[in-house]
DNA sequence: CGGGATCCCGTAGGATACTG
DNA sequence: CAGTATCCTACGGGATCCCG
């Protein structure tokens, strides 16, 4: 499947290496985590409490995962009581201002999105009607 | 959670409405659907041969779903057999752009989050023969 | 051909409890 | 404080069958 990109329209490669990294991304907290510590270094409790909803599980589970793959680091300090700082890396940096990009696509258009399901939810619903 | 863009980095606006439309354009198959689409209109069948892996229904789903966004269009024609055709809407067409972007960022780095994955994990594992 | 209806399973991820 | 260990459930998504 090769993309023969037409006029305009930047393709998705579809060699689709990139699916991968969605996948690791594009769960349901990595995004918020790499935006937060875009803005600074941060120990676990202070990301546990600016990202609402994240149970501590499951930042444990992305911290990690983010971590594998060189998104951020873990800094650790023996002491007691013990102390953890993460940062992005300079990869997460990189990655930060792409899917930013991609966010501020989805935070232009969000409304738009919402029309149209509006629309497409009343027309089902008045040929439901019909029967 | 407001966010104070750091200079030289761009943040991802954490109104977050923006994550919405990441669930719905971040699961398995709805961006490979909008690279295609990109391409040309396709019919179901066309569709479906071009992915690589998807069943009719995952199809079927995703399809009703960017529809319902109002990214594609879905026009049918009443004959027999039935032939059903999908195109991108405007609205689509920037989706491709701003989400072509971040897979050729994931292109781009795909291998670096590769090598930083073999590290951790031969790291990881060293650490493990210790115990 | 282009689906809808069912059945079924793996897993992402939440809640809770314990530990160094 | 910063985790780890279990348990448990919802749901994404595959396989299969049927239908206009």
């Amino acid at each position: 499947m090769q993309l023969s990109t037409p006029p305009g329209l930047q393709a998705i490669p579809s060699t689709c290496r990139g699916r991968e990294v969605l996948d690791r991304v594009g769960d349901k907290w990595s995004l918020q985590v790499i935006a937060v510590l875009g803005e600074r270094t941060l120990r676990f409790g202070q990301l546990r409490r600016e990202i609402d909803g994240i149970s501590q599980r499951m930042l444990t589970v992305t911290l990690r995962n983010l971590e594998r793959d060189g998104v951020l680091t873990r800094k650790m300090y023996p002491v007691m009581p013990p102390r953890v700082d993460y940062a992005l890396t300079p990869l997460g940096k990189t990655l930060l201002e792409a899917a930013g990009a991609f966010m501020t696509w989805a935070e232009a258009h969000v409304e738009q999105i919402d029309e149209a399901r509006s629309a497409y939810d009343a027309k089902a619903e008045s040929q439901a009607e019909q029967a």
